[in-house]
DNA sequence: CTTGACATGTTGTCATGACAATACGACCGA
DNA sequence: TCGGTCGTATTGTCATGACAACATGTCAAG
């Protein structure tokens, strides 16, 4: 009985289950892959010798095989053979890297300024990311600097009996990483909105710019892993001093 | 000449150009969808039309019609037939496009109205992305509608003995399908940086606004699927207009 | 030793054909 | 009117076959 299971598992598709073939073909394939049966860079299997293992037509390996590739498990190579990604982080991280973060990479130093924090109820956007549930907000206003130059305003609004931040919590640390250390929270994910404005009367003083200057603003809802909504943030930079930059492929 | 061209870009497919039928079909299909020719939900075209129409075989056209699904540009339903997507959910910036395939899935319709082509010695930035051999360069001035609004100025530097585009060929027809059948070259890969500024006079005029007003800057160097420099662009949105979305997600 | 021709193995492209699964309207009988 | 049957149109699945494009090693000629 067992014997039979792990044959199956192996080299036999059930051609009455009611499954396509080449979904079969793909399942098994994947879990070879993601087992670590085979090395990040190494030869696949070729379509010849799955059609010998698996008993199944060139046309059904393709659709598995093409569909791991566009799945970024797998890199087909015409005249070489099939390979084993080496990685597949292009496929679920980000391709958009911030100034700040490549300052930090760079050993430039980051530092923020606590500059008030506030309850109120939510605006009609923040509102909207938190859910009706959510009927007051705390407002966390923040000057953060890269060296010594004031570079962005940052607003962060976080959902009040919830996630209750204090100032002393807070002081000049990061706030993601005291949400993970205080309340277990990770933010795993983000929608982000990049836009650009122009800089009010208060917004120049703090970040020491002329009135009217262009700025660079995104406002940003984090998720936490369990998609429970955490953050949502208004931050305007100098866009004289930070910069996106993105990385974009072409998906069909 | 010209009847041949409008032929070629409604129902013939070159079968001596060396890009594959598929790709051609997927790129014909695809312009049709992305200029407004079906409303959303709209019934496609049946697999037996586009047999009808471009003579290719079944094999063929489901490459290209799952290809566009997978991009989220069409449904397919079994027994029903094959349906122009309703929910344009996918506009992440990090995915390349062009414009009006960006514009198609925000739901709008796009336009561009050429403004000039002058050559010219490139300038710094524009040089550092060709190469030192690239001494001279044509640039393309476009401005961009989203409906009846302008909505963007695009400044496209090509290499100019490599990539010898006119006027007349471009027309207000897209730049990187030009290149496509024109020269044989895929822009695969791009790089944007992505910033902000505010309209100078003649920006604030072409586009509508008052002068002054925020823009959304973005400088973008395009690579072929060689990895041969292609186009350096630089592209100015009304920011009360146009904004960027971004899906973060956390590495770790 | 170098170079080119050739064989071999790989994935890519395309056509043809058959049948299955699904959706839906037309028709007919109760 | 209701409900079931049937035909038709659609996409989904799978097989087979042929050739093209590309990579690589072998081997003989220079």
């Amino acid at each position: 009985m067992s014997s039979y299971a792990i044959e199956a598992s192996w080299d036999r598709l059930d051609r009455n289950s009611g499954v396509p073939l080449h979904v079969q073909l793909r399942n098994a394939l994947q879990q070879q892959i993601t087992e670590g049966s085979y090395r990040p860079g190494e030869a696949f299997l070729t379509e010849r010798e799955i059609a010998a293992r698996y008993h199944v037509s060139r046309t059904t390996i393709r659709e598995a095989l093409v569909d791991l590739a566009n799945g970024g498990y797998l890199v087909r190579q015409q005249g070489k053979g099939t390979f084993v990604a080496r990685t597949r982080d292009a496929f679920d991280a980000t391709r958009l890297s911030s100034f700040s973060e490549d300052m930090w990479r760079r050993g430039l130093r980051s530092s923020s300024r606590l500059l008030q924090v506030t309850d109120g109820p939510p605006a009609e956007d923040v509102a909207a990311h938190f859910g009706s549930d959510v009927r007051l907000v705390r407002r966390i206003d923040r000057l953060r600097f890269a060296g010594d130059e004031p570079i962005s305003l940052q607003q962060s609004h976080l959902p009040l009996p919830r996630l209750a931040v204090s100032a002393e919590d807070l002081g000049d640390d990061s706030l993601y990483r005291l949400l993970e250390a205080r309340f277990g929270v990770f933010v795993t994910t983000a929608e982000e909105v990049i836009s650009a404005e122009v800089a009010s009367t208060v917004d120049a003083n703090l970040l020491g710019i002329a009135e009217g200057a262009p700025l660079l603003c995104v406002r940003r809802f984090a998720f936490s892993q369990t998609g429970e909504p955490i953050e949502s943030a208004c931050i305007r930079y100098r866009a004289d001093k930070y910069k996106f930059y993105v990385q974009q492929t072409r998906g069909v």
